[in-house]
DNA sequence: AGGTTAGCTGGTCGATCGGTCAAATATTTG
DNA sequence: CAAATATTTGACCGATCGACCAGCTAACCT
C-alpha cells in the first residue's frame, strides 16, 4: 500500500498532493468545524474524488494526524526563534505570548483547526483519542518546564505554580481562534499586548520591577 | 403539539420527564463528547425511546438550548451570591475564579457540557449556531463590565483592557473542563487558587498592595 | 364504563458518514 | 511501443443520524 510507503520513498507526486490534502483539511476544519469537516467536504474543496484521500492516507485519523504534525511543526519554526532572541525571563514569557498570537493572526486557520482537532480529539465513543492528547498538549508541558527553569535562575517570582501559569497562559491563547468566530473584530495585536502585560505582572520578581 | 406548551401550562409528567432527559443530555455530552452524543445514546442512559425525546421536545435544538439555560441558571446561582458577598475589587475577583472553579468540582460534567456545547455551537455549516455563542458568552461580558465598574471606582489598576482581561479569566476557568480530561489528576483547587493569584496581581492597584 | 388526552414504543425515512474497490486514466519503465 | 505501476474516479457498503409517525398503553374526565 503506497501510503505506508516511507516518507523519502514518495513520489514528487504523492508528496505535493499529501499537502494539498493536508492544506484542504486544514482550511475546512477552521471553516466549518472538526465534526463537520467530512471527507466529503475536504475532497470537494480541492476537487478531487474521496478515493484519493483513501489513497494517500490510511483514514481519516492518519490525515488529522498529519495535519496536527505539520501545524506545530510551522507553529514550532515561528514562535522558538523569536523566544530565544530574548535574553530575559520577562521578556521571554511576552515574546512566547506575542509570537503566538502572531502566529495566528498569520495562520488563523492553522489555530483553528488544531484547536478544534484538540477539543475533539479528546472525546471519542471508544475512549480514544483520535490524536493522543498529551502529544498534542506538549505545548503546555515545555511552556512549565521553561517557566521552572527561570524560576531557579531567579528570573521570575518564585512562588507561583509553573504548571498552573502555564495553564492559564495557554488557556489565554488558545481561547483566540474561537474568540475570532465569535468576534470577527477581536483585535488579537491588543489582546496580545494585553495578557502579555497581565502575566508579566504575575511572574516578574518584584526586584525586577 | 405538547412541547409548544407554555412552561406554566405543562404537567408535573412533563416537567419531570424534560428535566431527567436534560440531565441525561449533560452527562452524555460530558462523556462522549457534543458530536457523539447523539439522541440514541441520550435516551438510552435513562432507558427510553427517541420518539420520547421529540414528544418533549421540538428538536435537538430545543434540548440543547434547554441545557444551555439549565446550566447557565444554576452556575448563577452557585456564584453570584459568593461575589456579592465580598466587598473589594480584589476579594470579588477571587471569589469570582474560585466559585467557579468551586462549581465545577461540584458538578463537572455541566461545565463539560457546556464547554462542549459552546465549542461545537460555535461552528455549523450553515454559518448559524445551534445556540447563539454571544447569548452563552454572557460571562464574559458581564464579567468585563463588572471589571470596568471597579476600575472606575479605584479598586482596580485604571491600566488594563477589562474586555481583554475578562476573555483572559473566562479562558482561564473554561479550560478547566478539558483539562480534567487530558489529566484526571488535576487539582482544581490548587489551580483555582493559583490562577486567583495570578489575575490579583495583575489586576490590583498597587496603592493596595 | 366509555371517551378523551397524555405519554410512550419501536419502526421507517432520507441524508450523510468513513471506508472500500473495480475500472479507468496517467505516468513511468524497459 | 507494450508492460508495469501510480493515481484517480465514482459507485457501493453498512452504520448512524435526527425527524417523523402509526399504534399502543396509561391516566384522566364525564
Amino acid at each position: 500500500m503506497e501510503t505506508e510507503r516511507e516518507p523519502e520513498q514518495r513520489t514528487f507526486t504523492e508528496i505535493a498532493r499529501r499537502q494539498q490534502i493536508v492544506g484542504a483539511a486544514i482550511d475546512t476544519i477552521a471553516e466549518v468545524g472538526y465534526a463537520q469537516a467530512s471527507l466529503a467536504r475536504i475532497a470537494a474543496r480541492i476537487g478531487i474524488s474521496k478515493g484519493v484521500i483513501s489513497y494517500h492516507f490510511t483514514g481519516k485519523d492518519d490525515l488529522i494526524k498529519q495535519v496536527v504534525v505539520d501545524v506545530i511543526e510551522a507553529g514550532r519554526a515561528y514562535i522558538l526563534p523569536r523566544v530565544f532572541a530574548e535574553s530575559t525571563g520577562p521578556a521571554r514569557i511576552r515574546a512566547y505570548i506575542e509570537s503566538n498570537l502572531a502566529f495566528m493572526r498569520e495562520h488563523r486557520n492553522y489555530m483553528v483547526a488544531i484547536v478544534e482537532i484538540l477539543r475533539n480529539g479528546a472525546f471519542t465513543a471508544d475512549g480514544g483519542r483520535r490524536v493522543d492528547g498529551r502529544d498534542i498538549d506538549v505545548a503546555t508541558r515545555l511552556l512549565k518546564e521553561e517557566l521552572a527553569r527561570l524560576q531557579a535562575k531567579g528570573e521570575l517570582r518564585g512562588d507561583f505554580d509553573p504548571g498552573a501559569m502555564a495553564v492559564a497562559i495557554r488557556a489565554a491563547i488558545d481561547v483566540v481562534p474561537h474568540r475570532l468566530v465569535l468576534d470577527p473584530d477581536f483585535e488579537i495585536g491588543k489582546y496580545g499586548n494585553e495578557i502579555a502585560n497581565i502575566f508579566d505582572r504575575a511572574t516578574r520578581s518584584d526586584d525586577t520591577q
